[in-house]
RNA sequence: GCUAGCGUAGCUCAACGGUAGAGCACGGGUUUUGUAAACCCGAGGUUGUGGGUUCGAUUCCCACCGCUAGCUCCA
């Protein structure tokens, strides 16, 4: 008779299994609903197959298609299934990683010609073969010896080099069919459990992420358990194709790209309207909380740069000028000018906290292949901000900030949003470890108090100091980096600044960057796709088109325009020869939020019909209860 | 920068080794129209750029430029 052992459910709860029982045999002892929804289990917080036979004492969670995990599971089981078909169809394809990431799978392949999209539709089907066949996933363990012999007698030189990297004597193989790949695990049962899947996307991908290796052939797919959350996902991928900015702002006429000035942004009239309102919003937020904002150039000499450590560690990506007066950069931060401003003059403890800010035009040489839309371009705006101020203040200055980026995330329409704190690099960073440690406490520190969770991201801090990074939600469900606190207790020492204290003396002062849209190029990318187009009033470039039924409205149509420009409303009258069905049709395609109907009714009562970009007709009503109406949603940036 | 793909009218797309065609948009006219597309006519292209192959290239090949996806990068 088997000993017994005792486990921990999550709910505290202890049973008595016996030693030696599966995870799947544990999921059915509690009920027979869990046992047929069980794909993997936890033993203690480690995640293991179903199959995983408990030895002895410990807690035990049970994991099923609804705990995000599973999804994990799956599609890592569904990298392998990729791999085998691919093996079947093209035996001698060397395996590197197949690892599950967000939202799927990939695996990177050796092979001399490589997979395209065209090839998806072959491997799909093979892929299918399997899971009809529905094979077990087999663990089984070796020795590092026997894997090498394993693994070189596959000819899965990459595999064989991982091998070195792996810690521990023993590692695991896993089996399916005639198929077997070097794997931590977990997996799913079988093949027959992964039936809803896709691929997506090819790439490359240099082996193990370092560009001096070889180059790989990436596949990328997604998997579900249930093929209506796959054609879910695929729906939500085409909607982010139709939302995407880029065609945004051409069918709204707000930007441009050209090939003379590739990564650079054309703002037309409208999508430059749209820009001012967020300067406008910049300088009304700034001036509220105490900032100064100031001008700097553009342009500044090389030794700037040297100085400040971005010549080090960026001049590959800043753009020069070579003058007979020597070299010259454009910026790629606004922080040394704002130094240089700092130390025109001599600072006493009465003036800090000294909050300066700049929408400033930088300039960044992103590499070509990285360019992308208003994402990421070579010339941007931050609405960045260097906070000067003595050590004592810095909590409550980075606590004011948090404030101010979280007011702005409200205002701008966006509900959610994630906070991380990024610690210091492993390489490459400058300043003493006592000086990122005070940084990255202050930090904790104004964290713990505004409250909230957040993550922590280990070694993705900047490399003058830590920093609390801002993501937000938006609602195509994905996440953007905007708004950004770094504490620098490096550049004032570079920069040797000072501050004359109460007691006389002359000390250092911290320094904190700060931004809180981010790019507004970018961050107008994201407000865009997150509206679908459909700006809210107070950003919409026209508020209203005024039309007229026939001509006979044409002067009554432009009275009540210039009534409303007036009101400050942007508006824009259209009396062409046109019926109102096509006036309505391109005023609603155009996205503008109020359209303003006249005919002869309208101009007998002294009315206005109107209608709204998506909720249609809402009847007529007097233009001065019209113009209230949409005055107040601007007012409360609706 | 790397890998792959793409580049035909302002836009969306068609055709093709024998010097390009549609819809929408644009211009002119007719129509005076009631809540998402009136009708007629017209104009618009050295098919991204430069080379090569060919009797002939927009089509095939090469290079460059740009774009797209991903990799790497993102102060």
């Amino acid at each position: 008779m088997a000993e017994l052992i005792k486990i921990r459910l999550p709910d505290d709860s202890i049973r008595e299994i016996k030693a030696g029982s599966s995870i799947a045999e544990i999921a059915s002892m509690i009920g027979p609903g869990l046992g047929r929804a069980v794909v993997a289990g936890k033993v203690n917080g480690e995640i293991v197959d179903q199959r995983y036979a408990l030895a002895e004492a410990c807690d035990v969670v049970i994991i099923t298609k609804r705990d995000f995990e599973a999804l994990d599971v799956l599609r890592h089981s569904a990298a392998h299934l990729m791999a085998m078909a691919v093996q079947r169809l093209r035996p001698g394809v060397k395996l590197a990683f197949g690892p599950s990431v967000e939202d799927g799978f990939y695996y990177d392949f050796d092979l001399e010609e490589v997979f395209r999209e065209d090839d998806f539709a072959a491997i799909e089907e093979e892929m299918m073969r399997i899971v009809r066949a529905d094979l077990p996933f087999e663990r089984y363990e070796a020795t590092r010896d026997e894997a090498r012999d394993i693994l070189s007698g596959m000819g899965e030189v990459l595999k064989v080099q991982h091998l070195e990297d792996i810690p521990g004597d023993s590692v695991s193989f896993y089996r399916i069919g005639d198929f077997q790949d070097l794997c931590e695990g977990p997996h799913v049962k079988s093949s027959g459990e992964i039936k809803a899947f896709k691929l997506l996307k090819t790439s490359s991908a240099y082996w193990k992420g370092d560009a001096s290796n070889p180059v790989l052939n990436r596949v990328y797919g997604t998997a579900f358990f249930d093929k209506k959350d796959l054609k879910k996902h695929l729906t939500l991928l085409a909607e982010r194709k139709k939302r995407d900015h880029r065609r945004l702002g051409a069918e709204l006429d707000l930007f441009s790209f050209q090939p003379e000035a590739p990564g650079m942004v054309f703002w037309h009239a409208k999508g430059a309207l749209l820009y001012q309102d967020l300067l406008d919003y910049f300088r009304a937020g700034h001036e509220e909380r105490g900032y100064q904002i100031v001008r700097t150039p553009i342009v500044m000499s090389e030794e700037l740069w040297k100085r400040s450590g971005h010549y080090d560690h960026y001049k590959d990506s800043m753009f020069f000028v070579d003058t007979d007066e020597g070299r010259w950069a454009l910026k790629p931060m606004n922080c040394p000018g704002h130094n240089l401003i700092y130390r025109s003059g001599v600072r006493s403890y009465r003036d800090l906290p000294l909050r300066l800010t700049e929408p400033g035009q930088v300039h960044r040489n992103e590499m070509s292949g990285v360019v992308s839309g208003l994402t990421r371009v070579r010339s941007f705006a931050i609405d960045d901000a260097h906070i000067y101020c003595t050590p004592g203040q810095l909590c409550d200055e980075i606590v004011g900030v948090m404030d101010f980026v979280l007011k702005t995330y409200r205002d701008f329409a966006f509900p959610e949003y994630e906070v991380e704190l990024s610690t210091r690099p492993l390489t490459g960073s400058i300043g003493s470890d006592e000086m990122w440690e005070n940084a990255t406490d202050a930090l904790k520190e104004a964290l713990e108090r505004r409250g909230g969770e957040y993550r922590i991201n280990p070694g993705d801090g900047a490399f003058y100091g830590p920093k609390i990074d801002f993501h937000l939600k938006d609602s195509l469900n994905r996440r953007w980096q905007c708004g950004t606190i770094q504490v620098d207790f490096a550049m004032p020492e570079r920069f040797d600044l000072e501050y004359v204290g109460a007691d006389g003396d002359r000390h250092r002062p911290v320094m904190v960057h700060r931004a809180v849209f981010g790019s507004l190029e970018r961050f107008i990318a994201v407000l865009l796709e997150h509206h679908a187009g459909k700006l809210p009033v107070w950003l919409s470039p026209v508020q209203v088109v005024v039309m007229n039924i026939t001509d006979a409205q044409a002067e009554a149509a432009g009275s009540v325009k210039e009534q409303l420009v007036s009101a400050g409303l942007r508006c824009r009258l259209d009396v062409r020869n046109e019926k109102i069905g096509k006036k309505i049709r391109e005023a609603t395609l155009e996205k503008i939020p109020y359209m303003l109907v006249l005919g002869d009714r309208e101009v007998e009562d002294g009315t206005v019909s109107v209608r709204e970009r998506t909720d249609g007709d809402l009847g007529s009503s007097s233009v001065a209860e019209f113009t209230a109406r949409v005055t107040q949603e601007i007012s409360e940036r609706r």
